[in-house]
DNA sequence: AAGAATGATTCCTC
DNA sequence: GAGGAATCATTCTT
């Protein structure tokens, strides 16, 4: 009785076998593993640990442009450490899957040898039996790999997007960028030199000077009277350093700064009408350390070859902020007649001679000393000024 | 927590 | 390539 039960059994199984068989084909793996694969390999995640950084190193430097140059080994150590960590949890947990994989195979296998000596089992069934076991770790495995990539992703843009680790600048960068700034509102494009230099001082990099001076330029223009403060405290400070001569910018080639805010050059309202403030000293003798400005007024360029110059102040010293910042005595024209706005600098007077002495906007109205009382051509903007000290 | 301030980025023009 | 304008994302202030 039992030899023939068995192959009836036999009989049926074989059947049943073949069905199976039909649905045994699942295809080649999913593109979705594949590009999983490629992304853990390329991260450096599906490799064991290395001795060197590899890809990944690479990776987090080329991801910093320009960033904060100070604590930039710092940010990389810790994502590689991150990453590690990462890779380290990947790991294990596949080396657990993978275990778990063989013990449930082998288990299966065994189970079903056991059960063929009670009902038959062919090879093939076996076959197919781990082959299904391995098809569901695979799809855990799949998971694992899709949450690890998820967390790589989320490292990388966490540690690697520049504005998720922006920093306040030191308060000394931004006091050095300021005083550069209003020292030179006319012209507040700082030379590459200039942004070394500022760079240098404040401890930042070039390109974040860059950066500040454009957001600077942009917001004050936008609304000035916001600045106002702002501008009141660093030339007065600057006023307080006016004996102060040589170094860069304010220290440099700006003693005495007039105040800016609305009646300032640099935020001109339209071509043709600038702005330029003169600070009358005409009851001074040489510039006092405390630089105590008797008056300020306004010159209006009402038009590329005009300049509109108060008769109160006609023939008076006073000190004109020229193209790049620098500051000089000069005497306004005795005339309000046109060239107007030509400065005259005082015969008697000591110091650095040959500046460009009055620029407005894109246009340059006079020079020291051949442009002496004339008009010049139009420069294009910005205008570089350096300052060339000639000797009369 | 909301709003302001601020450094960085992107896109566009010149 | 530099600068203006808009925008984003974070940090600071209230």
């Amino acid at each position: 009785m039992k030899p023939a039960l068995f192959s009836v059994l036999c009989e049926i199984k074989e059947k049943t076998v073949l069905s199976i068989h039909g649905i045994q084909e699942e295809g080649p793996p999913s593109a979705q593993l594949m590009r999983l694969d490629n992304m853990l390999l390329a991260e450096g995640v599906s490799r064991p640990e290395r001795r060197g950084r590899g890809g990944l190193a690479a990776a987090a430097n080329t991801a910093t442009p320009g960033g904060c140059p100070n604590d930039n080994s710092l940010e990389h150590s810790d994502y590689r450490a991150k990453l590690s960590q990462i890779r380290q949890i990947y790991h294990s947990e596949l080396e657990k899957y993978e275990q778990a994989c063989r013990e449930f195979t082998t288990h299966v296998t065994n189970l079903l040898r056991e059960q063929s000596r009670m009902r038959p089992v062919s090879p093939k069934e076996i076959e197919h039996m781990v082959s299904v076991i391995h098809d569901k770790f695979s799809a855990i495995q799949m998971q694992l790999k899709q949450s690890t990539c998820e967390a790589v992703m989320t490292l990388r843009s966490r540690f690697l997007d520049a504005r998720r680790k922006r920093r306040n600048f030191s308060k000394q960068a931004t006091e050095v960028l300021n005083e550069y700034f209003y020292s030179h509102l006319s012209n507040p494009y700082p030379s590459e030199e200039a942004k070394e230099e500022l760079a240098r001082k404040g401890g930042i990099t070039v390109s974040q000077v860059s950066n500040w001076f454009g957001n600077k330029r942009i917001r004050y223009k936008k609304n000035m009277g916001k600045f106002q403060e702002e501008a009141t405290i660093y030339t007065t400070k600057m006023a307080v350093d006016t004996t102060k001569v040589g170094g860069l910018g304010s220290q440099a080639s700006c003693p005495s700064t007039p105040s800016p805010g609305p009646s300032g050059p640099f935020p001109l309202t339209s071509a043709g009408d600038a702005l330029i403030t003169l600070q009358t000293l005409a009851s001074l003798r040489p510039a006092p350390a405390g630089g105590s400005l008797r008056s300020q007024v306004s010159l209006r360029a009402q038009s590329k070859d005009a300049l509109e110059v108060p008769d109160s102040v006609l023939g008076q010293r006073c000190r004109a902020q020229v193209g790049g910042g620098s500051w000089e005595w000069a005497i306004l024209p005795a005339t309000s007649q046109p060239p107007q706005g030509s400065l005259r600098r005082p015969s008697n007077e000591e110091g650095p001679t040959g500046y460009l002495v009055c620029c407005l906007d894109d246009y340059r109205l006079a020079e020291w000393p051949q442009g002496h009382g004339s008009v010049g051509p139009a420069l294009p903007r910005p205008v570089p000024f350096t300052p060339s000290p000639r000797t009369q």
